[in-house]
DNA sequence: TTAAAATGAGAAAGCGCTTTCTTAAAAATT
DNA sequence: AATTTTTAAGAAAGCGCTTTCTCATTTTAA
């Protein structure tokens, strides 16, 4: 292995030189600086990052908690965070948490004894005092979807309200005015805030909003199903309905079908996130686009600037934007 | 920060020993290893991981080159990798590769600059050659989805074969002989394997394959769409539709439904890898089980045996399983 | 009982770098 | 021309561990 001081001893240098070209300090006269390079091009020398890491006191590693790596949703998320901290050459170092606190605490232990420079965390389970804490006392943290007080420059959101306006505003504009909605849990904030969004819809649109045509589920696809039958079955009549995220809507819109109701001709329906699904549902589903891949970018430029000194612009809020398909139809 | 220093200084023994009790060594005193551990647990001591690979000359660290992380395939292997190796306290870095030379050679030696002890790849462009040097010259390589010569024991492959035989095998049950393909790219084995067994299935039906029966797409939702428009306007007749993979299935559906052809009435589709989208088309998608999960998980044993000489047992080639949807009528 | 073998623990030398401290030489100031 | 300031590069001390070497002590064999 070629170390530091075979490329000082080609060089003629002292190593402390080799170590000073390596690192671009520029207190270098440039007739040795070229002879160093030649030296190190020469033994095609590899700098050892375990040894950088332990003598600087920075590993140039960024660990990442993502509730899943299996679903393509998070999966836009991971690349784009690997591509930009790649192009800094950091390293990325994927832990899963399940959405579960005692793998969510476990995974970010992990990553401390890693040696992690920082963390970007997609987490559900842990508390805002724990990560409060975690980044006060351990290390740089960056949250996506999630914010956490005290963390605000470090969280990158989607305006989860604005979006659950938008589906409602659409369904509004295309002459709907019977709307269900089935939410997601009641104790995620932005379930909360996209519901909150199709509150303010209804209200400016002058219409009340019915208990009977609200259903609460927990994101997962059954609960579209789940959720549609108890509509149905409260006997409160709607021609449209919005869902608290594609998976919900997808699952509504089978059980619609098995029931034969059309869709979009009997039901509209809207969905929210705009994952790759929503493109294979039949009809492929309107929904809300959720820029995850720009959000998990914002996270690792945050975390550029924040540990390795960079200088990039910073956006906390990403706005979402309707994509309409065929779920919905005009009322009209 | 806790050393190891502190640690033995608390405990009254040399640093030596405390070292003994951290890695396990039995020669170690009882009496003397409870008052380390003891020391330890009211210190919090931490292991530094980097001092340790420094002096040890091991990372602990796995490093993959997945071609994407955004698809929910290939997540599901890291998952399953990334689970495996973590409970055996070693980490995974993750690059992307794209499928394309340069970056992929570009995330070796990334990977290789951050001290990997060994590699999962997932790659497509990197030349065999490349990757027994890399195996032989640089650090162990274990490869999912793909055979290199000479590596055989560190590659993780599905039966390709098998699987395009059962494909058009469960057509051929329904009553259908008249079958068309749609393949993937001719260069890449596993799609001219998949293929194989497609006209191993026909033979064994006493059925002549056809040429007109035949696209190459290249594994592309788009290929889906443009082999059945080509198949149709062959003006040859088919009752039933394979397609090498299950993105070529739902455009082949997709164009198929926009034609006014009534999937499986009229035609029959099975696609292939059976991907989160298989069971979300309209109709649902008969295909062929593909157990990636199963495949990461053992490349990460295999790893696990060779670098840090666990005994796992081994399994090199995986089998495909027919999922039955409703893509398929019988014909009869 | 004595010599030989086995066991347990400490001392010390790295692992390959970064960084501080020092000093020699060159440039600027008077 | 003498002094001060600046610049450039080397010496050396770590970073927090592992591991080899060594030696004192205990166990076993003869």
């Amino acid at each position: 292995m070629t170390t530091i001081y075979k490329v000082a001893e080609r060089a003629g240098v002292s190593l402390s030189t080799v170590s000073r070209v390596l690192n671009g300090r520029k207190t270098v006269n440039e007739a040795l600086r070229l002879k160093v390079e030649q030296a190190m091009k020469e033994l095609d020398y590899r700098p050892n990052s375990l040894a950088r890491s332990l003598a600087s006191n920075r590993s140039d590693s960024i660990g990442v908690v993502v509730s899943e790596l299996s679903t393509p949703f998070f999966g836009e998320m991971l690349q784009s965070i690997e591509t930009t901290l790649r192009e800094c050459n950091k390293h990325v170092i994927i832990t899963v948490g399940h959405n579960d606190l005692a793998q969510e605490k476990e995974a970010v232990e992990f990553l401390i004894s890693r040696n992690c420079d920082a963390l970007i965390l997609q987490v559900g389970a842990l508390d805002d005092a724990y990560i409060q804490e975690l980044n006060q006392n351990r290390l740089p943290v960056s949250l996506v979807n999630r914010c956490v007080e005290g963390l605000e420059e470090a969280c990158f959101t989607l305006d989860n309200e604005t979006g659950g306006y938008l589906c409602t505003k659409h369904l509004l504009e295309q002459g709907h005015t019977e709307i269900a909605y089935i939410s997601g849990p009641s104790d995620k904030t932005d379930a909360m805030q996209r519901f909150k969004g199709h509150k303010r819809a209804l209200e400016e649109a002058g219409i009340t909003f019915s208990e009977a045509l609200y259903y609460e589920g927990s994101y997962q696809e059954e609960d579209g199903e789940a959720g549609l039958i108890h509509l149905l079955e409260s006997n409160k009549h709607f021609t449209a309905l919005v869902c608290g995220n594609d998976w919900m809507a997808s699952g509504a819109i089978r059980c619609a079908r098995a029931r034969g109701i059309q869709v979009p001709q009997a039901l509209s329906v809207v969905g929210f996130d705009n994952i790759v699904v929503a493109r294979h549902v039949f009809p492929t589903l309107t929904t809300i686009n959720h820029p995850i891949a720009d959000m998990g970018k914002m996270a690792a430029k945050y975390v550029i600037n924040k540990v390795y000194s960079g200088e990039n612009m910073i956006q906390n809020l990403f706005a979402p934007s309707l994509v309409i398909r065929d779920s919905c139809s005009s009322q009209r």
